[in-house]
DNA sequence: AAATACCCCAACCGCCATGTC
DNA sequence: CGACATGGCGGTTGGGGTATT
């Protein structure tokens, strides 16, 4: 026997809402509140819809100071990095976008964002692969999924380790490390240096002169969203924690995959206490990230990073799908 | 011009977490 | 402590609009 329907389907309105509707639902709330108790709300308000259409109707259209419409490059990069480290967690990097709402960002990233970043995807990693890919530095972008077959059941190819710290000697740039957190550690040759480029693109260089943009890049500019413009100090920051998103092990750098750390924003902070999580922290100067910028606190976020760290990304690549077994080679 | 394919997004569904009794 | 009610969330759907054939 299932779950007790939250109101009577029979008697209850769906689909679309009428203008109508949606100026008693604005008037009653705007008067009332909400009352804590969306479910009796309907009949209070006069409207014939269940309880939860009302709060999602409310929460996702009618509530003041919502922001519809293209989404701006910061916005992009802020989604971006968050999914990178969060998953599809939307609620919580919607509350990072003033004005949007989880259902918007979802839509957002499954019909266009996705997409978009497949399209400028650098390696064959962040893309769909069809083939064995070969002489590429690992520097694929995002985390793996704890859950996925190969992370589960490791291919003899890579390397086990059992942290971020010990994993050295991977001269063979196609086989990423990997740490028990999910992240992935790139191993990067003492011939590599890194750099931060004129559009903020971290760069891998190496001493022969190759040269290969390592890192995804959503918009150029170090720009802010921030609404009192407190980010300004953080640019110099930030372009110092990329210093130490790496450091040298038995002659080779060692680099924790961070793909998203060119953006320089707000999101920048999270990220590095995420990383900071992992086991940075120690070599950042205290208190430079002592305000997060999210609702949550810090142990929150280790929470949310150690419940949800293994469980996302692969997004380009169904965790079933065929295409997976090369992710990480 | 009509048919079809594709895209977008508002809304729904159902599961899980949390609060209350 | 367990049962129940409700809120919150992410995944999915379906209808309308647009593009393509």
């Amino acid at each position: 026997m299932g779950r007790a329907p939250c109101c009577d389907k029979a008697s209850v309105k769906k689909g679309p809402w009428s203008p109508e509707e949606d100026a008693q639902l604005k008037e009653y709330i705007e008067k009332h509140g909400t009352g804590g108790n969306w479910i009796a709300l309907p009949p209070k308000a006069g409207l014939r819809r269940c309880g939860k259409s009302c709060r999602l109707r409310w929460l996702n259209y009618l509530r003041p100071n919502i922001k519809h419409g293209e989404f701006s490059q910061d916005e992009d990069r802020i989604i971006c990095s968050l999914f990178a480290n969060i998953g599809s967690r939307w609620s919580i990097i919607a509350a990072q976008l003033p004005g949007r709402t989880d259902n918007d960002i979802k839509n957002y990233w499954n019909t266009k964002l996705k997409k978009k970043l497949i399209g400028m995807a650098p390696f064959p990693s962040f893309q769909k692969r069809t083939h064995r890919a070969t002489n590429y530095p690992s520097v694929s972008l995002f985390q793996t999924s704890k859950s996925s077959s190969a992370y589960s059941s490791p291919s003899p190819a890579l390397p086990s380790t059992s942290s971020a710290y010990n994993c050295s000697n991977y001269n063979d740039l196609n086989t990423p490390a990997r740490s028990l957190t999910g992240y992935e550690i790139m191993s990067i040759p003492s011939s590599l240096s890194i750099s931060t480029s004129a559009s903020n693109s971290t760069v891998l260089q190496a001493q022969d002169g190759f040269v290969k943009d390592s890192l995804l890049v959503f918009g150029a500019e170090a720009s802010c969203s921030s609404s009192d413009g407190s980010c300004n100090n953080l640019i110099s920051q930030s372009k110092e924690l990329e210093c130490h998103e790496f450091r040298v092990s038995n002659g080779e750098l060692m680099g924790l995959q961070s793909s998203l750390y060119s953006g320089i924003d707000q999101n920048q902070k999270f990220l590095s206490n995420v990383v900071g999580v992992n086991g940075f922290t120690d070599e950042k100067p205290n208190g430079v990230y002592g305000e997060t910028p999210l609702d949550y606190s810090l142990e929150e976020i280790k929470q949310l990073i150690s419940t949800n760290i293994c469980n996302n990304l692969n997004f380009f690549v169904d965790e079933n799908k065929e295409e997976e077994k090369f992710l990480y080679y």
